[in-house]
Formats: structure tokens, sequence, C-alpha cells
DNA sequence: GGAAAACATTTTAGGCTTAAAACAATTCGG
DNA sequence: CCGAATTGTTTTAAGCCTAAAATGTTTTCC
């Protein structure tokens, strides 16, 4: 058996590493399930909200962000929470103010920031509909036991870190 | 210390099962994370193939799907592996098409099928960007160990298994 | 054989999403 | 203080996406 096929690098003539063609295929397995299970997840929780309280999956995202901020947030707070495109947050905080789910203000300190609130009427449908959703992912999840959760967790805040840092290394 | 209190679910006063509320923080909380950890890696790969190869997510989805399909693959499948609805692939394919990457054509034996095929052009070009995808791949999950793939892989399938058998509870 | 059901795709209407450019307001450095 | 960055938001142009209805085709089953 050689030595060199279990290496991941070798020594080229010039005594120079290079590497070696890896074998990722392992990765992209894994990242496409891993895109497979939130396609099928979001996808479902999308028809739930839809079928039950005709709301879109973004506005009800939106929403719940808000909910953590009883004293509002400015556009860029949600854009950077959601992490989604700033334009993409005028446009759906625009839908929502129109419903009358968000009220929306300048900040009198920085008159470029806008600050949105959920209405007491968008407060009162999110906690309906949160309720509700709750339980579709508690079944969603139900084969999992409370150890695969944790391990799961703690997995995936690894992969989270791995991914932030690779990404940081393409724009430092 | 109350006998009930560690129940899941308990008997009112018609001595009828009902549920008691039950916390699914832990659930939530993993979605979330799922849903964060797909975000920012989809994110990272759209970016870097936009500037790469100035093509978008989706269209490299697609070339993916019939790379694996060398007599080529109908709308319907094509739409069920990217678990998108039949509308989107028609528009995509529709795009790919003109830009040469695409051949499509009537299936012979069913004239309500199209059967559609990557032409040379489309096939070199998605291998050309599949190798480099790889290795982008790889560097975002460069921080697991091969022990933390085989784990993640395991729990992603069994939450697979899971989210399908919720979804198939609600419309059987 | 023919109506009815099933199937594959397209169309429609509306909303979501992004990247990049434009605009507006604030902060920073000299 | 003032021009130059920086920051927060909106606009723009293009593409993606969905659900539902419409269209054309094949199969089913009386």
């Amino acid at each position: 058996m050689p030595a060199e096929s279990d290496c991941t690098a070798m020594l080229d003539s010039e005594t120079k590493a290079v590497e070696t063609p890896e074998d990722h295929a392992d990765e992209l397995r894994l990242w496409l399930r891993l895109l497979t299970c939130t396609t099928l997840i979001e996808g479902e929780v999308r028809g739930r909200l839809r079928q039950r309280f005709d709301v879109t999956l973004p506005r009800f995202d939106l929403m719940a962000q808000l909910d953590k901020a009883p004293d509002g947030m400015t556009l860029s707070d949600v854009s950077k929470r959601m992490m989604v495109s700033n334009g993409n947050v005028t446009g759906l905080v625009e839908r929502l103010v129109e419903s009358g789910h968000l009220d929306r203000r300048t900040s009198e300190t920085d008159r470029r920031v806008q600050v949105i609130r959920l209405t007491k009427l968008g407060r009162a449908e999110f906690r309906r509909m949160a309720a509700e959703h709750e339980t579709w992912i508690a079944d969603l999840f139900a084969d999992l036991s409370p150890k695969d959760v944790r391990e799961l967790m703690r997995l995936l805040a690894k992969t989270k870190a791995s991914a932030q840092k690779s990404a940081a290394r393409r724009r430092p």
C-alpha cells in the first residue's frame, strides 16, 4: 500500500507543497442534505402559514424579529438579522405597514433611520400565529430525541462558525 | 413535588387526555439554527457563482440535476428533484435554452412531456463551475471533522425522515 | 368508444429577492 | 468648519418563486 494514498498533500519535484485533487464528495452530500432539510421544512411552514393565516413566510419572519424587540428596530437591524438585502426589507415593511401590522417612524435623533414596531394588531396576530407555528415545528422534528436535538444544535453551531470563518476569509 | 409536573399529558375533569402546553423552544431554536446555516452557506455560494461565473444559483442547481442525467429529464422530474414549483422550472428552462445551455424537445411517445438535456456548452460550463463549487463547499465546512460530517449526515437524515412523515400526516 | 380522471406543462397574478446605483443624513479628519 | 468618507434607506432592473387556473394530452374505466 503506497504511503501517498492516505496523504492530503504531496511534495512535487521542486519540493513545494501542492494540493492533491482532494475528494470533497462527503461535504457536498452534507450540504445537499442540509439544503433538502431546510427546503422541506420551509415549504411545509410556508404552506401552513398561508392556509391557516393567509400570511407569507417572510412577513411572519419579519414580525418574529419585531416581537422580540418591543422598542422597535431599524431597517438595517432587521436586514442583518434576517440575512436579507436592505431593499428586500423596504418592500416587506411597506406591505406590512399598509396592512396595519407595522408602525414606522423616522428616528428623532438620526433622520436617516426608520424605526419599525409591531402595532397592537400586528402583535396580537403574530402571537396567535407563533403559538401554532411552534407546534408545527415540534411536529416536524418529532422523531428526534432530546439528545439528537442537542447534538444537532452543537454540530450546526460548529457548521455556522466554520461557514462564517470561510466567508470572512473571502471578504476580510 | 407534584407528580404532574413532569408529565406531557394530563387527565381533565372528564377523564379525557388533554395536552399540557408543552415547551418546544428547543426545536424552535434548532429550526432557526438550521435555517441560519443554510441561508449563510447559500448566500455565500450564490455570491461566488455570480462573481466567478456570472451565473445564478437556481441555474447552477438545475444544471447540476441535468449533469447527473445524461439522457435528460422531464420538467416534472426536475421540479420534484429541486423541490420547486412547476411554473418555476418553466421559466428557468426558458432562460437556459435561450442562453444555449439547455436543449429541450417534446417526447416522441408522450406529447405532454418536455425532455431537457445539457448541451455540449452547458455541460462544459457546468463541469468547470462544479469543480470550483466543490472547493467552496469544502472550505465552508472545513472546521468539521470527518466524524462531525458523518454525524451530521446521520442526524439530518433522521430530520428529513421526520419532516417528511409530518408533512405526510397533514396531506395524506 | 367516450366521458371522466389523471397528468405535464404553461400561464397568470402577485409577491419575494438580489445587486447595484442613487439619494440623504451623519460623522470624521484635517 | 468643510470636504470626504460612512451609514441608512430607497430605487431600479432583472430574475426567482409560488399557488392557482388554464391548456393540452393520455389513461382509466364503465
